[in-house]
DNA sequence: CAGCGGTCCTAT
DNA sequence: TCAGATAGGACCGCTG
């Protein structure tokens, strides 16, 4: 009977002390957790060298005992286009750590044998389940059927001399050894086991609990599904009665403990879940019981699959954590990634997130809490278990992990490296397999010296271009995209590392990027680059084709998954190509890329203004001037100018003589994707994404638009902000809500009139802040910026890096490194930094916020820049106390379309854009804010 | 007061 | 945020 499961992890593991045989863990398709065990696959590497090339294979099998095989193959070279395959070493060994060890010594022999040209080797670093997994065409998350006998890990081990005690406590429910496998195509995912846990500390005096000597005193469990019926258990490190059915009192920390690893082993799970467990609770468990150990108690902390230890490793300032089969998953980190929050806090998370309320233990009351037998231990109780149901409804109710899921099953890269790492590992396993297929060896890491030198290189690396915006309030914007540019670029271009031109000069023509290199024809040579490309685009249009098909739910979010982690990866291979840890690093092929892209962009604009120029609607059909022929006074004439673009998007302004609906714009709007997409090379293409009815442009980067995308229902409108202070996190709420309240007046109603009634309110209730009665105000005053590196590197004073040096020095915690920390700034004199405050500090002090600060530094500049562009003018400067010509209306002040407004006394009309000469049809006759 | 370095955060 | 990239706006505080 073959098995079938889903790989979550794999490694190796040596069996008699010579040979390694690889461990596939695995949720089965019969709901069992499953270790397949692969023997016979072995590790190697490769070896350019000069010289006898034989000669060189004896000598290398003659110095190192670990090489088992030496095989001379032809392989090219990873950089540069090559007409033939040249010769090299294929080197394979006993061990995967035989690699590492000998690939140093070996690059010596050269001296040795007295040859003259260089020598090289590759692929030296892959770890050797990642191997496996490349060249076996598995991956991370796929499903494997497997043929082989069930074997008891145990005594499959024992015979090796390693002997271990983790075979004892292996803790699958079913394991094999595999005589051949195959990969299988299913979109489903097994039934994952998630457990969530959090640990409670006792620290002594309120502070940072230290493992030495601060106990823990709680742990609680979410599980999912149930376990033993029970959603939730809390464990306690004491005796405690009356208590609820998923409560389990132990005798003390120490057995508290060993059920937590024995509920832990029992309930299996693939998926561990916490809140910043990795860095806290995960070094804390394991320091504990090591102390504990120390001082003779008897733990056994088994958390892997395959019986080992619970533990860590500290990379500076990272940690990472490894348990063996399942898969670690932080719900800090991921929710960082999807969510751009001001805190990261759980309570702030879930509120936001969740909507649901953490519960909170005042730290200096902790052990109040915690000797209480009654309703604060309960509280107790409660307030911990709801840390692990939180962190486990962020996992499964925001679907957090559908994305990194696709990711791994799509990139082949095991999933554990998708949660944890960046966009390299799945480049890597990308370009190692297809290299691989291609005959092409890959590069080892660049070392720091390496790496160091590149990071200096790229800032020769130019990036996309930002076109200048008409700054101020447009009507009738459209959107245009570029449909994955960077990629198609490359794939247009054959741009890659194989074609780039560097020895061998193919004959005939080569494509010449705007920055300089060349690159052969496809015709020559198809990069890999464009090719993996080519697969993964066609791979999403073909999954956005099932997407449409699809019945169930679950299948469309699979395939939505899937399909936004193949733009991920799509969008990934440019970055890393000016990557400086890359293994292949090209500034010649990055510099192409973005080249041909600001090109491009200024191509299109060319194209739009001049070439174009102007479009004539004529009943359904949007039509260039010259095939338009003869107009008549039923056409509608619509001048095109490019407003804006960045990189890849280019906003086209629209104009006519009268107002056009939002089908007449769409019209000019696929004539132009159409137009514009038909001069360029495959697969690039000009996409028509949406139309602003109206747009007000800041400046480059900042921009407001009033946005309408076709719909199943019709046209949708919404706002969208790019940029500015509402989508900054560096501001006050107060003046996110305040200025999106303004951009929705101007925006929508076109009403600047109640757009500076607003303001002035807000401004007034600021002054006239009442701290006693107001502390929900106050609370939007709060700043937050995060911490971005150790306290004593900053050059300069920074209003947050106040705030920790105070909260160090009141209660001795310290802030770690990429927390997002709070403040507001008190009233007083000096420099606006050292006024910095943690609101929780003002809260109960009652210290007086500096209300002048925040009306002219947080409310009026943002607001101040668009106002401006009615003529509104905000003279801060005049303004004072008693709010005596806060806002001066110099000269002019815009005359709004609102019938149930009086006209404004003023004469000046709003100058929205410079004026156009282009008016004809008699539509306008009402003047809006939005005509001109 | 203009200009600049340092810092943060965002757009693409 | 120990690993995709650059472009760019805005602020603060210092300097000349």
């Amino acid at each position: 009977m073959p098995m079938d499961f889903q790989i979550l992890d794999a490694d190796y593991e040596v069996v008699n002390d010579s040979s390694p045989v690889i461990r596939l863990f695995g949720r089965g398709a019969d709901g069992k957790s499953v270790c397949c065990f692969v023997p016979d696959f072995e590790p190697y590497f490769y070896l350019k060298a000069s010289g006898d090339l034989h000669a060189v294979a004896r000598l290398v099998k003659d110095t190192f005992g670990q090489v088992t095989k030496v095989e001379i193959v032809e392989k090219f070279e990873p950089v540069g286009y090559q007409k033939i395959k040249k010769e090299m070493l294929r080197i394979t060994t006993r061990l995967p750590r035989d690699v590492p060890e000998i690939r140093d010594d070996i690059l010596k022999l050269r001296e040795v044998m007295k040859a003259e040209g260089k020598w090289e080797v590759y692929e030296t670093d892959i770890l050797f389940r990642n191997r496996f997994l490349i060249d076996k065409s598995l991956g991370g998350m796929v499903w494997v059927s497997a043929e082989g006998k069930p074997v008891d890990p145990a005594r499959y081990f024992r015979a090796g001399s390693s002997g271990n005690s983790r075979c004892e406590n292996f803790a699958c429910d079913s394991s094999i050894i595999a005589s051949g496998f195959q990969k299988i195509e299913n979109l489903t995912i097994a039934s994952l086991k998630y457990l969530s846990f959090d640990i409670e500390c006792l620290p002594l005096d309120g502070g940072m609990p230290s493992p030495d000597v601060s106990p823990i005193i709680m742990i609680s469990f979410a599980f999912e599904p149930e376990y033993r019926g029970h959603k939730t258990l809390v464990l306690v490190a004491k005796p405690a009665e009356g208590m609820d059915a998923d409560v389990i009192s132990c005798r003390d920390e120490t057995e508290m403990l060993n059920r937590f690893f024995e509920i832990f082993c029992e309930y299996d799970p693939d998926i561990i879940v916490g809140y910043n467990h990795q860095d806290f609770d995960i070094p804390y468990i394991t320091d504990r019981v090591k102390a504990l150990v120390a001082k003779g108690e008897a733990i056994n902390p088994v958390v892997g699959r395959d019986g080992s230890k619970i533990g860590y490793r500290k990379f500076g300032l990272i940690t990472r954590t490894e348990f063996k089969g399942r898969v670690v998953v932080d719900a800090l980190p991921l929710v960082r990634r999807a969510f751009s929050l001001k805190q990261y806090t759980l309570r702030v998370v879930s509120k936001e997130l969740l909507s649901r309320e953490k519960l909170d233990v005042p730290p200096l009351e902790m052990e109040e809490y915690w000797v209480d037998t009654g309703d604060k231990f309960r509280k107790f109780v409660d307030y911990s278990r709801r840390d692990s149901e939180l962190a486990l409804e962020l996992i499964l109710n925001l679907r957090l992990l559908d994305k990194y899921i696709a990711l791994a099953r799509v990139s082949g890269s095991l999933l554990q490296e998708v949660v944890d790492g960046g966009q390299t590992s799945m480049v890597e396993t990308l370009l190692l397999r297809e290299f691989g297929l291609r005959d092409r060896v890959l590069l080892p890491k660049p070392n720091d010296g390496v790496s160091a030198e590149r990071y200096e290189m790229s800032s020769d690396l130019k990036g996309g271009e930002v076109l200048e915006p008409k700054k101020g309030l447009l009507e009738n914007v459209l959107i245009l995209d570029y449909k994955s540019l960077y990629p198609t670029i490359m794939m247009a271009h054959n741009l890659c590392y194989t074609t780039v031109v560097t020895e061998d000069r193919p004959e005939g023509e080569t494509i010449k990027p705007p920055s300089g290199g060349e690159f052969v024809l496809p015709e020559v040579s198809k990069g890999i680059v464009p090719s993996i490309l080519e697969d993964l685009l066609n791979q999403r249009t073909e999954t956005k084709k099932r997407m449409k098909r699809a019945s169930d739910q679950n299948e469309y979010r699979v395939l939505d998954a899937t399909q936004l982690a193949l733009k991920i990866l799509l969008n990934s291979f440019y970055g890393y190509s000016g990557y400086a840890r890359a293994r292949l690093y090209s500034l010649t092929l990055a510099n192409a890329v973005t080249s041909f892209g600001r090109h491009n962009i200024l191509n299109t604009r060319e194209i739009i203004n001049n070439t174009i120029g102007k479009i004539v609607l004529r009943g359904d059909a949007a039509l260039l001037l010259k095939e338009a022929g003869e107009l008549s006074s039923s056409d509608i004439i619509v001048e095109l100018s490019v407003a804006y673009g960045d990189t890849d998007s280019v906003f086209v302004h629209c104009k006519s003589g009268g107002d056009l609906s939002l089908e007449e714009i769409s019209l000019v709007g696929n004539r132009l994707s159409a137009i514009v997409s038909a001069s360029l090379p495959d697969p690039m293409e000009l996409e028509f994404e949406s139309i602003a009815k109206h747009a007000l442009l800041i400046a480059k980067k900042r921009y407001a638009l009033w946005l309408f995308e076709p719909s199943n229902s019709g046209w949708e409108g919404q706002i969208k902000v790019k940029g500015m202070e509402t989508v900054r996190r560096d501001w006050c709420e107060l003046t996110s809500v305040t200025l999106n309240r303004v951009l929705e007046l101007v925006l929508i109603e076109g009403d600047v009139d109640r757009a500076v009634e607003h303001v002035r309110e807000v401004v007034s209730n600021v002054r006239n802040l009442d701290p006693a009665k107001d502390s929900e105000m106050i609370e939007s005053l709060i700043l937050t910026r995060t911490l971005t590196r150790k306290t004593d590197s900053y050059k300069n004073k920074q209003p947050h890096l106040t705030v920790v040096e105070k909260t160090k020095e009141r209660t001795g915690s310290v802030s770690s490194i990429g927390t997002r920390i709070p403040f507001v700034i008190t009233a007083g004199k000096g420099l606006f930094v050292d006024r910095a405050e943690d609101p929780e500090y003002v809260r109960e002090h009652n210290i007086p916020i500096d209300v002048d600060y925040y009306i002219k530094k947080q409310i009026l500049p943002p607001v101040e820049r668009i106002l401006e562009v009615f003529g509104v003018k905000i003279s801060s400067l005049d303004f004072d106390s008693k709010q005596k010509g806060l806002f001066d209306f110099e000269a002019k002040k815009p005359e709004v379309n609102k019938p149930e407004k009086p006209p404004s006394e003023r004469e000046n009309k709003v100058k929205v854009q410079e004026q156009d000469p282009f008016q004809e049809n008699g539509r306008a006759e009402q003047s809006s804010l939005f005509d001109f």
